[in-house]
DNA sequence: GCTTCTATATTCCATAGTGGAATATTAGTA
DNA sequence: TACTAATATTCCACTATGGAATATAGAAGC
């Protein structure tokens, strides 16, 4: 490779800083460098790839056709730089650090009690959590990059070993506006003429959702929206137009504060399991022991 | 962004000249850089991300699992880099240069006489090929990479305009020591009897002949294996074993020179045309034009 | 046209970083 | 213990970097 004359990092960190924040002069005051660094480091860029990047257009730069693809590429690399860094953090393994992953539903529902109950119970532990989708805590977890997973959906991988948590349902639900509030039970038939806001047709949720609706003979369901936030969905019920079908876990508060009500269909119950799911390597690791046993005695 | 430790490109490609070519001092030589500096490179990236990347195993060194990410990268960024400049190289257009992209198997048997053809009728014009998918291809076309391209398969795609160019047939073939070479017109019902070697599956070809076989009701064949390469499988069939489907162009030298030998098949013709496509920027552009004057004496 | 305003480009300089030559260090090996 | 084949360190000439001050270019007002 052309190794000397590779583009330097901060001029493709400049070109980004003068592209998104609209002038030299901005772009300077972000990187906390002068206005006079910035555009040597533009020219240098241009002297680099042989090409004019940026041309003034008045009193602004605007990219050229190859300035495009230089800004495409220092994105990329930008970006990438800065999800290396944080994968490098998750590798900082220590004796009382516990790295968590969760699912999004069970982040925002279910773990900020459980990691308070934690922090009291074992002061000297820490944990360290963050949340994302299924198929990348898999990831991260086969690689190593974390520790213990709690999911909606038991992956299937060698080194992943995975233990039932807590028992789940999916469960009909409408806002206090809904003409069927309060209604008592449904018959089936009557699912296919409600309207739906559901989430996103790959989560976990969903999975489990219409493969129990298939099993009844229910193929498609009138959707109006996909959602990707479960919280959104319980904002978009109150205004009485919709239905979903959340996760009992999720919803639970919800239901008791009465801010939702949950409508019972003749003849259909979704159960499901919420997994926990962790690596050999934390086998003999203290945090993760107790924290299996917190979520245990939890529910117990 | 933290402008300010961002790594230097030239670290990490001495990083990946380490790991690829075993040795701090192999690298250097690699690099045309002395061996202290590459060593230096390697302690900066460390200080970069606060970690040690590399360490001695006696007296190699070796990733750590922290390296291993960073390697990672390094190769990214390195790569893409690379792809950077070959596309930034496409965008030189001028008036007297044509960018053209073609299939692998139009590439190899129809381009080469095209290109001497055009050269001598027009020297003063300049054609610039390259070998690509057909997917590639669309999109290179699609983002003004290229001007022009020679394709089995007509994109759909609004700013690529598309002509028919040449007729062809996907025939099938053996080779001298197979049973069937010379043998006249089989019938349909014994094609599920011979053991093929075809291009991969997703192949243009592929696409048109398991099309084909599906109208008249041959879902699959015995397939042996799958190339990637038409001149791969004419050498396949010389050992006798197999039989291919392919496309006509490809073969009518090797068939005429009495290398293979078609198999005519009762009621079995598969007929398919070679697309040109090209973008609207083309238009005015003397270069495709003078070509498409060429591909189309060509066969009249 | 002339001035003013605002944004980018240039120049000059102190300083930090780069690569090479020579040399030290380390781990394996006879 | 001496030898060998690696990598690490040191020192130095040289280049590149960023800041302060300043020049220049385009837009807008008069």
């Amino acid at each position: 490779m052309e190794y000397r004359s590779l583009p330097d990092l901060r001029n493709l960190a400049a070109l980004r800083a003068v592209v998104e924040h609209g002038g030299v002069a901005e772009a300077g005051r972000q990187l906390n460098i002068g206005q006079p660094a910035v555009t040597k480091r533009l020219r240098a860029l241009d002297t680099c790839y042989g090409l004019q990047l940026m041309q003034r257009e008045g009193r602004r730069l605007e990219l050229t056709v190859a300035g495009v693809r230089v800004y495409e590429y220092a994105r990329l690399v930008l970006d990438h730089q800065h999800s290396l860094l944080d994968d490098l953090d998750s590798l900082q393994v220590s004796e009382n650090n516990l790295r968590l992953e969760v699912t999004g539903s069970i982040g925002e529902h279910l773990l900020p009690e459980l990691l308070l109950n934690f922090a009291e119970a074992y002061p000297d532990y820490r944990i360290q959590s963050r949340m994302g989708y299924t198929r990348r805590i898999q990831t991260r977890l086969a690689t190593g990059l974390s520790d213990m997973a709690l999911l909606e959906q038991a992956p299937d991988h060698p080194d992943i070993l995975v233990q039932k948590w807590l028992d789940d349902e999916v469960v009909l639900v409408c806002g206090k506006a809904h003409p069927l509030w309060g209604c008592g039970m449904i018959p089936l038939a009557e699912l296919k003429q409600l309207n739906y806001v559901l989430r996103e047709s790959r989560s976990s949720m969903r999975v489990t959702l219409d493969k129990a609706l298939q099993d009844i003979g229910i193929e498609t369901l009138p959707i109006a929206m996909e959602v990707g936030s479960t919280d959104t969905i319980v904002e978009m019920l109150q205004r009485g137009q919709h239905v979903s079908f959340l996760p009992r876990f999720s919803v639970e508060e919800a239901l008791s504060t009465e801010g939702l009500y949950r409508i019972k269909v003749q003849g259909l119950r979704i159960h499901r399991t919420l997994w926990i799911a962790r690596t050999r390597t934390t086998l003999n690791n203290v945090v993760s022991e107790a924290f299996i046993q917190l979520l245990r005695n939890k529910v117990g």
